[in-house]
Parts: C-alpha cells; structure tokens; sequence
DNA sequence: CTCAATCGAAACGGATCGTTTCGGAACTGC
DNA sequence: GCAGTTCCGAAACGATCCGTTTCGATTGAG
C-alpha cells in the first residue's frame, strides 16, 4: 500500500493519567480489559436490550478502547454472541413427573416464567433476530445454543419414547413443534400465563386423551 | 424555541433541472412519487434484504427527495410495513383433501417452497425481525399480518373440527403450535423440503394414528 | 394574484460501526 | 539492562444511516 509519508498530526492524550487507567500489562492480553468488556457488554444488554447495545458505549462503561474490543471481536455480532454464550442457562429443572403431557405442562410454565422475569427473554429475542441479519449469529443460534440448551427438553422427550408414549422417531419433530410454539409467543410478546393453551399443546404433543 | 434570525447559507440547486425530476403537482400528493417510492423500496428489499433496506437508497432509487418520503412515513419502519403489506399474499390455494392431516402436509409443502423460491420468506424474517426492536411493527405483526394471512390455515383446522376430526376448544392453540413449527424452521433456516418431519407433525397436529 | 402545500436537492446533527493514529506502558528475548 | 514487540486507552476519522431542516421551484385553490 502506497501511503503518504508526510503527517501533520496533533497531539492526542492531554489529561496524561490523571484518572485510573488500566493500562497494558505487557505484550499479552489484559484479563481485567477483557472481563471489564463482557461485563460491561452483558450488562447494557439487560438494561436496555439489543437496540441499546452499542460498541460505543460498551467501551465507555468499560473504559477500554474501542480497538481493544476489536482486536478480540471481529464485529458486534461476534462480541453480542460472546455475550450471549456466558449466560447462565438459569436454573430450569426439567420435571420429572413420569408422564410427557405433565413434563411438557411444568418445563413450559417454568420457562416462561423464565423470560417474563429476568432479562434472558429479551436477550433471546435479540439472537434470534440477530440471527435473520447475520450468517454468524444464525450459526451461533443453530448449531451451537439451540442443540445445548435443548439438552433437558429432549431428554423428556427421550425418556417418554422409551417409556412408550411416543415413538422414538417422531422426536426430533415433536421437539420442533415444541421449540416452535414457544418461539411464536416469545416473539408475538404473549407470553403471559396460559394454563389451557399450554396444557392443550402439552396433551396434544404427548398423545394424551383430551 | 428561540433562533438565530441572521443566517448565511449557501446556494442550493446548482443543476438547473437539466435532468429529469419529478416536481411538485401542487399543493396536494403526487401519485407517482407514492408509487415510486413503493416500488423502490419493495424492488430493494427484495434485492438485498431488510439489511440493505436504508431510506438513504430508497430515495435514490425513486429518485424522489427524503423529506417526500418522510412527509407520509414518520419512520423507516412505516414504510417497511407498508411495503410489506402490499406483498401479494401469494397463490398459496389451501388444500381440500377432506382430512386435516393431508391438508397440513400439502400446504406445508407448498409454504416452504413458496418461502424458499420467493423473496418473502426473507421479507417475513425480517419482519420478524424488526418486531423484535419495533413495537410498531410487533403489533403490526401480531395484529394485522398473522390474523389475515392465517385466515386459510384458520379454515382447515376448523373444518376439520366441524368433521369432529379434532375439539373446537383446541383450535387456536394447534395453530399457534402449527405456526411456531413454520417459524423456527424459517428463522434457523432449515425449510428444505422434509417430508418425513411435515407428515410427522401433520399427523401429530390431526391426531391421526401414525 | 396570493397563499398554501408539495416537490427534490442538499446539508446538517447525531449516532453507529469499524479503522487508524498516537503516546505510553510492560513483558520478552537477548 | 536494553531494544523490540505487543498490548493499553484516547481520540479522531471515514463511511453509513436516520430523521430534520433549509432552500428554490412548481402548481393548484380561493
């Protein structure tokens, strides 16, 4: 790249350190940058949501430097994802109750619950947005999250296949089914308590009688 | 507010209409600028995708000014749904088969490829998408889009329970099931065609015998 | 003819993404 | 101990975008 050698630049840093500063430890990574970063991150996501979630302002909570966030994410996605991946799972029990109709009935109780309460119905709801923008979030979501934290679900569903109340081919597409009619309230925003809907798809899942 | 009365701006409209530009008609709407307007962002969202969709390129595209376009959408977001509403609902002719769970699996089928080989599947994802940051177009999704474009699959579910083939009761909640089942698949991007899991959740949905 | 509303061009303010320049700090290899 | 490398954060930049404002021009209504 041809560039021009003659510059004329003013002089930056006037306050020289007066403030705390986390400066560099030497020719490695700062721990401190990096969880100064992620919290920061994962905080103005559960304040004000996705639309909030700027670069900008990560790097002024985080009083760290834009490049120093992207030296270790690529693109917002990339640190959004990152955000994401830390969160806890919560602490969702799949119930044991021995019947798949009264599993399905409790887990989606609890979940919704879940969304309504803390921030992770809101963050969810930034991925898979994200996701119809971004080949990468779309990966993220597909083929990294949704196969982990689908883990509980489908071991109900497993354990009714071999208990006999479904057969055991129809589980990945029950599962859909399942994932879907969650999916469409999260994202419609109707995801206040609703015992009969909820009982009805539970019923309808498991092949119980009405 | 109080203003600065002394102001000494520059000369605009250097060019001298010596191309080609659509004027003022009056003191009322000019029909061709609605229209261009329409078409162009409905060509460019079709093109690039909801990320490529920027007023900023409309107004180019239309040749049209922005003030013109924000004088009769107040947001980016009207407009996207304006757009959106002028989508041709699509020849998606809802199957007679006289069993509900045929009637699924063809219009499964032909809603998928409709998806895949038209520009509104991506058009609906971002939809999707954008309700998840716009309440306005989160209501309009769940308030305007789904309730008429569901009008058809609404028919066939009640149909099939005036045939007694399922309760009347649980109809709204197989369709939310039978929807969110559409969504994931689009929203992960996996509407390949799949017969095994539409008859699945077909038969699942009908309660026929597998 | 005057007034009001429209038209498109252009510029603006503010925000954002992602990049680059800069002064400085600290570890690593020699 | 001393250069060289890599990191650090501040600041500015270019580009893009949203939504607003100014401006000259056009045209219908009263």
């Amino acid at each position: 790249m041809t560039r021009d050698a003659s510059r004329v630049e003013g002089p930056h840093q006037d306050h020289a350190g007066e403030g705390r500063r986390r400066a560099s430890i030497g020719a490695r990574r700062n721990p401190e940058a990096e969880a100064a970063i992620l919290e920061a991150a994962r905080g103005l996501l559960a304040e004000k949501g996705y639309s909030g979630f700027s670069i900008d302002e990560v790097a002024r909570r985080a009083g760290a430097g834009k490049p120093t966030i992207y030296r270790w994410w690529p693109t917002k996605t990339d640190l959004f994802i990152d955000v994401y991946s830390a969160e806890k799972s919560a602490a969702l029990v799949p119930p044991e109750t021995g019947a798949l109709w009264s599993d399905l009935l409790a887990y989606t109780r609890a979940l919704w619950t879940f969304w309504r309460t803390t921030p992770s119905g809101r963050t969810f709801r930034a991925l898979i947005a994200e996701a119809q923008t971004s080949e990468a979030a779309l990966a993220a979501l597909r083929d990294k999250f949704l196969p982990e934290r689908l883990k509980d679900v489908r071991a109900m569903f497993d354990e009714a296949a071999a208990r006999g109340e479904i057969r055991g081919e129809a589980v990945p597409h029950l599962l859909a089914l399942y994932i879907g009619f969650n999916w469409v309230r999260l994202l419609t925003d109707t995801i206040a308590d609703d015992p009969q809907g909820i009982e009805t798809v539970a019923r309808t899942l498991a092949g119980s009688p009405q």
